[in-house]
DNA sequence: CGTCTCCGCCTTTTT
DNA sequence: GGCGGAGACG
């Protein structure tokens, strides 16, 4: 976003002004990107997508499938307002959700219309960004100096906590965190302190929650600092209470377009109409609750109509006559004019839900603007017609969406079917990907063309300790941030300082860092007479330096970091950025610190500090960096290199790969019982339009994973596969031929022989029945037809395994590690007994520490590592000398005698 | 005031 | 199993 930087006064085109850009300026433009009759830009689009970019005027949705060009539609669309010369860039309001979106957005322009062109567009950004930038305008009307800092989650919980302290709150009964978390859903919704629901409010610390709520706002503004939420909150409440303010950006901003907006929030939401809706006779508060109810209201008839998911489904007509809302005017009266808002979005890969997405607001859009043109995009271009299909289906299951089915003239006979396999844990699941990942390569794919998707982070360490083994290159997205590391903070707390003196989070962060002698009482002390003087802690210490109220040592330290930062302070006006913030570091002691420390990360700690510096020089003075590190929190990461990506489902939307792992597919995982427990039945349909946004992730090749045990908490728990394989189409979906899961150790129990022990092969308890009504027109489900050897195989081995070792059904906590006899066992067959890892094998520890009963030079089995002679006997620990494996430790409760 | 140890917490996703 | 915080001790 370096884009954002020059945000000081003058950045607009001098005349955005409501006239139209004059004839010539228009016809100039149109002669700069060369338009004639059909331009460039507009050759390739497919008649959906060029109605998206051609229908400039009025409020349109587009409906853009996984895949279907929706980033072309956007790009190409702003390129054509501008070559048709309907508005400046300056005149264009695009919104992102993400950076990386953004990013690739302004690239994307900048290729149609050429570079230079894509500089004049500064209003196109992250909500947050955007937000930033209008906050930084008009800063003075929220309370605010215009060089304001933005807080993250990190300081925010520190000063939450702060608070719940001087209330006299028991800080342990009421968690920082906890209330942070509240905050930011009241920002998401737009709710101020006096506006929250007196529930809420009540239910946090002994009822004060609205009290607190009110200081911590309080707080923020005597630190000329505002959160995340408070770049949305600050310009809606400026919005309204300034209606001369939103005129100006109503002028302002031609067109309005919208990324991603089933991903808005009901506080995106209000911004986004504040500045769609032109100016009323009415003001324009109260507003939002009519319409949420109406939408409410509305929302059971749009769902009802669409639910079965087929393209032939009745298509939402515009809505023109909408009771209770007036045609909106247009500006001056000119024209009845239209909103020229744009949004794009995809109701099916809705997955923010948890941080307030409200996927409603894309489900209501023609009821908020009325007379929209809805626009769907449904071919396909990216993945094979396999693919396609066990998405389409999987998502059907669905309720409450608008209805797109996506198609491809794709057919390839050679395509691949999504492949389903079967693991025994995550360890084997990681193997087994890894040796795929490996053929692949031989067969000359690259390994930046794969990628694997799990739901949760801590499923990535399996495969990075897997990957390391074997040397193949992986990278890691969104992995820990860059900018969230110790020394990574420090360093920024140093600079936010200097930028901003009142910044007590960051000084207090850094007072005592490196040591000098300043503890516990001396920050006390300066809190205090920071409050008492209301001046900030940094002018306190200063004050108290040369006051004779401090012991003589913290006394001459204090006297030091004052005298310290008055002097970075006065340099920050003349010396570059850069220089000064490497003066800062060596000044403060603090490179200095991780040179002399003897631990094994210190000389990364020091490199990532280096890396900080130079990635200073990209910005043009040191606030607009700090801005960017808040708004950015990532580290760029070179591409350079061939690796198989390794992400969150989440990280993954908007991305696209040859070939794609999805991993984890279990019951717990994914669906996550937390989205079960707390979405419930809302909870469950987002889980599936994340594996919906998993599956269409691939282009080529899919191959889908499930284990029967997975480490979770440092405790082994056996697993049943995830509903949403059920959920997937037989015609389209290959069961993998036991997925090599047991090759080469042989299995003592044979394939198939369990099957009938369980009725009839179904052995999933979520059954097919309860979505047979859904989905009709594909070929059944697959719980239907459990039937297929390879399926029945990996079943039989998976749940043999399961139901002996755990021995209960609901099996929620593992009892037993390991392949041992259970009824005739050591002992108790259900001893407690917690699993752990050491040097990468698996382990039991046995809380009653029977020894073993083996003895040494016994020939015995192990599920994993296969037959081995016991070398020596420790307790209940056994060191085996397994024929294929090699020597290894393990428990004598995993074992059998051969 | 600083360091060490132990305890308890948590591990879904992130602008 | 891993981390951060609180409390005890030097």
């Amino acid at each position: 976003m370096s884009g954002f930087s020059e945000d000081m006064p003058f950045f607009d085109e001098p005349n955005a002004r409501p006239a139209a850009p004059s004839g010539i300026a228009a016809r100039a433009m149109a002669a700069r990107s060369g338009q004639h009759s059909t331009p460039d830009y507009l050759k390739g689009l497919n008649p959906e997508q060029r109605l998206a970019v051609e229908t400039t005027e009025g409020p349109v949705l587009v409906l853009a499938g996984a895949g279907t060009g929706k980033t072309r539609v956007l790009t190409t669309r702003i390129a054509h307002i501008l070559a048709t010369g309907k508005a400046f860039p300056s005149q264009i309001l695009a919104v992102t959700f993400t950076n990386k979106a953004a990013r690739e957005m302004k690239q994307r322009i900048g290729l149609l219309i050429g570079e230079g062109n894509v500089e004049g567009m500064p209003w196109l950004g992250t909500f947050h960004s955007i937000g930033v930038k209008l906050l930084r305008r008009h800063a003075e009307l929220a309370g605010l100096k215009s060089d304001f800092t933005i807080l993250d989650t990190d300081d925010v919980v520190r000063l939450i906590k702060q608070l719940i302290q001087a209330e006299g709150l028991d800080d342990k009964r009421w968690p920082a965190k906890q209330f942070a978390q509240m905050i930011d859903n009241w920002k998401n919704k737009g709710l101020g302190p006096d506006e929250i629901a007196e529930g809420d409010a009540r239910s946090f610390g002994n009822g004060k929650g609205r009290q607190l709520y009110k200081a911590y706002q309080e707080r923020l503004q005597t630190l000329n600092s505002c959160d995340f939420g408070d770049l949305l909150c600050h310009p809606i409440r400026i919005f309204r209470a300034y209606p001369d303010v939103l005129k100006e950006y109503h002028r302002k901003f031609k067109y309005i377009l919208v990324d991603e907006y089933q991903d808005t929030n009901t506080a995106q939401y209000v911004w986004l109409r504040l500045l769609a809706q032109r100016p009323q006779s009415s003001p324009l508060e109260g507003e939002v609750p009519a319409k949420r109810a109406e939408g409410v209201a509305a929302e059971g008839t749009a769902r009802s109509s669409n639910t079965s998911a087929s393209s032939t489904a009745p298509r939402t007509p515009p809505d023109r006559a909408s009771p209770g809302h007036p045609p909106l005017k247009g500006e001056g009266n000119r024209r009845p004019a239209p909103v020229n808002i744009c949004c794009v979005g995809d109701d099916d890969q809705s997955i923010y839900g948890w941080r307030g997405a409200e996927v409603d607001n894309i489900l209501r859009f023609d009821k908020d603007f009325p007379g929209a043109t809805i626009i769907r995009l449904e071919r396909n271009y990216r993945s094979t017609a396999h693919i396609l299909g066990a998405a389409s289906h999987l998502i059907a299951y669905n309720e409450g969406r608008f209805g797109k089915t996506l198609f491809t003239d794709r057919n390839d006979p050679e395509d691949d079917k999504v492949h389903v396999h079967a693991a025994w844990d995550s360890e084997e699941e990681a193997r087994a990907i890894g040796e795929a990942i490996e053929a692949y390569q031989r067969q000359k794919h690259n390994l930046n063309d794969m990628a694997i998707l799990v739901r949760a982070s801590f499923q990535m360490r399996a495969f990075e300790d897997r990957f390391i083994t074997l040397g193949l290159s992986y990278r890691v997205i969104g992995g820990p941030r860059f900018y969230e590391r110790l020394e990574i903070r420090d360093a920024l707390a140093f600079f936010r300082v200097v930028a901003n003196s009142g910044d007590d989070l960051a000084f207090e962060r850094i007072v005592n860092v490196p040591k000098r002698g300043l503890g516990e009482a001396t920050i006390r002390q300066i809190h205090d007479t920071a409050r008492a003087l209301r001046i900030p802690m940094l002018e306190a210490a200063a004050t108290l330096a040369e006051s004779d109220e401090l012991k003589p040592k913290p006394r001459a330290a204090l006297r030091e970091v004052a005298a310290n930062f008055e002097r970075w302070q006065k340099a920050l006006e003349t010396t570059p950025h850069t220089e000064l913030a490497e003066t800062i570091l060596e000044e403060s002691g603090y490179t200095d610190m991780w040179k002399n420390d003897r631990s094994a990360d210190s000389p990364g700690r020091l490199e990532n500090l280096k890396e900080l510096i130079r990635s200073m020089e990209e910005y043009e003075s040191l606030r607009s960096f700090l801005e960017h590190v808040a708004l950015v929190m990532e580290a760029e990461q070179g591409e350079s290199l061939d690796a198989v990506s390794i992400m969150t489902l989440h990280s993954a939307k908007g991305l696209e790969f040859e070939t794609v792992f999805l991993p984890g597919w279990e019951e717990g995982l994914f669906p996550h019982q937390r989205a079960l427990d707390e979405g419930g039945r809302s909870g469950l349909e987002e889980e599936r339009r994340l594996a919906y946004v998993g599956l269409t992730r691939a282009k080529k090749n899919l191959h889908i994973w499930f284990v029967s045990n997975r480490l979770i908490h440092g405790l082994w728990q056996s697993t049943i596969p995830s509903r949403f394989l059920d959920e997937l189409p037989e015609t389209h979906v290959d069961v993998a031929d036991s997925g090599n899961s047991y090759g080469g150790y042989g299995n003592p129990y044979g394939g198939g022989s369990f099957a009938s022990g369980r009725g009839g092969g179904r052995k999933n308890p979520y059954g097919a029945s309860r979505f047979d009504n859904i989905g009709a027109e594909n070929s059944g489900s697959f719980s239907n037809t459990y039937a297929t050897p390879g399926w029945q195989r990996a079943q039989a081995n998976r749940t043999e395994a399961t139901d002996r070792n755990w021995g209960t059904r609901s099996g929620h906590q593992v009892e037993r590690i390991g392949y041992g006899e259970t009824d005739s066992g050591y002992g108790a067959g259900r001893t407690s007994v917690k699993g752990r890892t050491i040097d990468g094998e698996l382990v039991a520890k046995s809380v009653a520490d029977t020894p073993s009963a083996f003895k040494p030079g016994d020939r015995v089995f192990h599920q994993k590592f296969g037959n081995g002679n016991i070398a020596a006997i420790d307790g209940n620990k056994l060191t085996i000398d397994f024929d294929k494996a090699g020597q290894k430790r393990v428990l004598d409760g995993f074992v059998t005698g051969v």
